[in-house]
DNA sequence: CTGTTAGCGCGTTCAT
DNA sequence: ATGAACGCGCTAACAG
């Protein structure tokens, strides 16, 4: 309970030497000697000492903290990504601070604010939802803050993203659908304001389009993509004329939604397989879900990104502009459990 | 680009004023009259000033941060929790930094010295598997830093923990197999200096007891839980002279390794259901697992811990010594594919 | 190699 | 209600 009080100063005073060759010793500078380093050393554990980062921060105006903006940090994709994240931020002495948008753009303005203020060294974002505006975000390019946006990114001059290729995966999804004698697939959208939902969009409408089936506008629902989205679009995609024999799903949620809906009124979608999200939830793999899904690599994303968000803190500046990563993600195929 | 560099001072000197009295402007002191907050606020905006948290907090001895440290942040489960910190933590005005320990009692060492270097003003910790010394923990305590364990707790006088009501857990997990038909019940147990994995065991064994089945040590095998290990012990199982009918597994990740090695091997575990672990996977809700999960409020044990921690900051100390917070979780029975 | 000096930006005395 | 002055703990610049 004892508040530990004990500074350079008192370690400097205890050895009749100034507090800034203390400093210079705590820190391994080569500008001081081995003896003096190793009595400061010993005084600095004999006394309890414990360096100040805050203050050393404080004074070098560099705050080791990089802020990683995600919507949900419960979902298995950001998990994994902020996963990868911290392994490289600790390894070069980063910290990572957390935040979540929830899918609320206020709250993603209050918290890019809040990072400004609490002068982060860098940002890695995933924008929420709602985010249809850049205010926000040129903010932090005006400061010179730097930052990198991964999976869901908006288009900003001059800052990279590290990405999924959302085109392949909606083809991959919507060629596999098409495989199992799929023909009236239906698709789960997102809002169009986010690349990554028109991108999977578009690898839809390629895939029918090779395939010769034609592409109906019907037969794609747009919305945010939540559980009772996913469950509302099925009963919209029922009341068609058209018999869906697939769907093709932007992301997990919303499959759950769609396939708990599904189960729950005994629907049998006729086709093999009926769904297909984005997700890698490690646990899916043991089971027989009627779902395949596209897996995305979340955690070499975080790791990868916090890379690059480094390398643009050390230059003060990123040297690439607007450089797009692109990841591959995989097709992963399970057993079904439908006969 | 350009940096920011206005300061309180600046606004102080276009208004012809006192920064102290910036300052107290800008934290909305009574002590200032309303037409200075309202020329300061507006010269604040003018100018682009954006307040200095890092000074502020320096000067205050405060880093309206608290350090959550979890063992793998891509686990669900801690995920979970994780959310509900932030959330609670997000209202306070306090930040969440992240950091894992990989199950190494080394890291964790590593980063309760970071934490304590940044001067963070609480610690959330669930321990590593690793974690058979409290060496780190104490040194927190002799700090004065608050901290507060959840789920891997340890024995430490005066610290306060938020748990999940393993005993039962074990005891209903196993009881639910015997309701089953099972008679050789297998157990996967983890390291036992964790009480939850002592707990847990203790459950199984008192079901066993209550239903009159001879407790066999032979059943019960100790790892880290990890996938390989759920693997070996089915190996080992599976050289016993006795059938195994039915397995509980003391975390999700062993329980996978297990069930990936039985379908692999062909095993056909008699009994319908066969592995009850613990988790929270949502997407394991719309799936047809031949598994039963005892699910813990991740989200909830979140919010509770910070709320109490939150709280010690405040009063500088806690308010009661010791003591153990409990939470239920709750068996949840799926559909099984198995006939 | 070490000491001296001077802040980083803010909040908090103590005056007035 | 406002100003003057100091210092949080540390590091960087310049001396010597």
């Amino acid at each position: 309970m004892e508040n530990n009080k004990v500074t350079i100063h008192d370690i400097a005073r205890a050895l009749n030497i100034d507090s800034s060759t203390v400093s210079r010793a705590l820190n391994n500078s080569p500008r001081v000697t081995q003896v003096t380093k190793f009595k400061v050393l010993n005084k600095a554990t004999e006394l309890g000492y414990q360096r100040n980062l805050m203050a050393s921060n404080f004074r070098k105006q560099k705050s080791n903290l990089i802020g990683v903006v995600v919507p949900r940090i419960s979902r298995h994709f950001f998990s994994s990504v902020i996963a990868g994240v911290e392994e490289v931020a600790f390894e070069s002495g980063y910290n990572v601070i957390i935040c979540q948008s929830l899918e609320s753009l206020d709250r993603e303005r209050n918290i890019t604010e809040t990072l400004l203020a609490n002068r982060v060294d860098g940002v890695l974002i995933s924008v929420s939802m709602e985010t249809n505006s850049n205010d926000h975000l040129l903010q932090l390019k005006k400061n010179g803050t730097q930052f990198l946006f991964f999976d869901r990114h908006r288009q900003i001059s001059g800052i990279n993203s590290v990405l999924i290729d959302d085109f392949q995966g909606g083809f991959d999804a919507t060629e596999h659908l098409i495989s199992k004698g799929c023909q009236n697939i239906a698709h789960l959208s997102g809002p169009q304001e986010l690349k990554i939902y028109e991108n999977r969009l578009n690898g839809y409408k390629s895939a029918l389009e090779k395939h010769h089936i034609k592409y109906r506008p019907e037969l794609v629902l747009y919305s945010r993509l939540m559980e009772k989205d996913g469950k509302e679009s099925i009963e919209k995609l029922r009341s068609l004329p058209i018999k869906i024999d697939g769907v093709f799903a932007a992301n997990d949620v919303s499959a759950i939604g769609a396939m708990k809906h599904l189960k729950k009124n005994g629907v049998q979608i006729p086709k093999d397989v009926a769904i297909v999200g984005f997700s890698n939830e490690p646990i899916s793999s043991i089971i027989e879900p009627s779902l395949t899904t596209i897996d995305q690599p979340g955690y070499q994303m975080g790791k990868q990104a916090t890379e690059i968000l480094l390398e643009q803190i050390m230059n003060g500046k990123s040297l690439s502009n607007g450089k797009k990563i692109i990841l591959k993600s995989s097709l992963i195929e399970r057993e079904s459990s439908r006969k």
